[in-house]
DNA sequence: GCAGTTCTTGACCAACTGGTCAAGAACTGC
DNA sequence: GCAGTTCTTGACCAGTTGGTCAAGAACTGC
């Protein structure tokens, strides 16, 4: 699964045929179409899979963290990480957004990041470390400026990581906690 | 060519089969080949002729202001508000950073996108409203705001895409005033 | 009205696709 | 060692694909 998964970011979903997959793997056709009811549901697991392992890094560098608006930056900083780490799997997502089948797949676990996000939020907004704003468009925001620059990760054009999280982490809390400063 | 466009953003790229668009055109296929060398050619000019309008929209959208912050202000609503009308060519944009062969073109016009904001955020640090950091990282930053809120346009999630434009302004200027404001 | 070029057609092709399936291997529990 | 189940194989299929090309239409300039 890893391997298609790499096949797939590499060569993107439809020029990568079954037939490549399985001779890749040295194994015939037929224990493909054993374990998966067909190609497209092999990418939604693949898809979920990572969405999964995403969210568990999330909670584990989260911990047991008490101020929110800290909470949001280990978060950002873990999901670039990782994104970091699998920049194939990012390449999938890009993807699967490009794709009107996969959407419902690529929009639950989204639905889950945006859940998880404004939980912090809500919560950094009563305690007034985080200006009056709608928390559900806020946690958007959140997610688009950990997505997007994992996508210029991905394009490879700059070349210190750490300095790519920094340059998150700073855009979200500045903008998060309004121009006065928090 | 328009045609076309919409049927790669509402099928993909790989599922949209020549034939289906020159029959939607009500032509022969030889009239494809005859101005196009292939598919992917044809994939190209689309890529190329959105990227071009966007930035003839931005530079409008500019016109002569001085301001330099001001001048990032606009072009990111200009962004904007091009993206939400032409979501259809987002997705486009989307699916070529999923796939290698189209990475070249694509990157060639974000290139001219960084460059274009560089030099508005270089001009703010000269004149201190922006605070000092690598200006290609900030550019980075800048454009990434704005292209991925409007994925989240694409999908559909936000009713208003004013709101989420002034979101993203709101996230860009503070973040890139810092955080004790300007 | 004719020669020359620019377009347009759609049948055609080799290559490849996702998926099936009869055949059989490898493992059970006994 | 046997019956039953779980796995594995790879030839095979119907359908589709991007792209070609001989044929001819439509337009030139004369």
């Amino acid at each position: 699964m890893e391997f298609a998964a790499a096949r797939f970011a590499e060569k993107g979903y439809h020029p990568t045929s079954v037939a490549e997959i399985v001779s890749g793997m040295g194994v015939g056709k037929g224990v493909f179409y054993w374990y998966f009811s067909s190609k497209e549901e092999l990418f939604c697991e693949i898809l979920r899979e990572a969405q999964q392992e995403l969210r568990r890094r999330q909670q584990q560098a989260i911990g047991d963290e008490a101020d929110p608006v800290r909470r949001i930056e280990l978060g950002i900083r873990a999901s670039m990480a990782w994104l970091d780490e699998h920049r194939h799997l990012f390449t999938l997502f890009q993807f699967a957004a490009s794709e009107e089948r996969f959407a419902p797949t690529l929009r639950r676990g989204q639905d889950v990041a945006v859940a998880d996000v404004a939980r912090h939020v809500k919560e950094g907004i009563v305690s007034g470390r985080i200006r009056d704003a709608d928390p559900l468009i806020l946690s958007f925001a959140v997610l688009d400026v950990i997505n997007q620059p994992a996508r210029t990760l991905v394009f490879e054009r700059i070349e210190h990581p750490a300095q790519v999280a920094d340059a998150a982490v700073a855009f979200c809390l500045d903008g998060l906690r309004g121009p006065v400063g928090g």
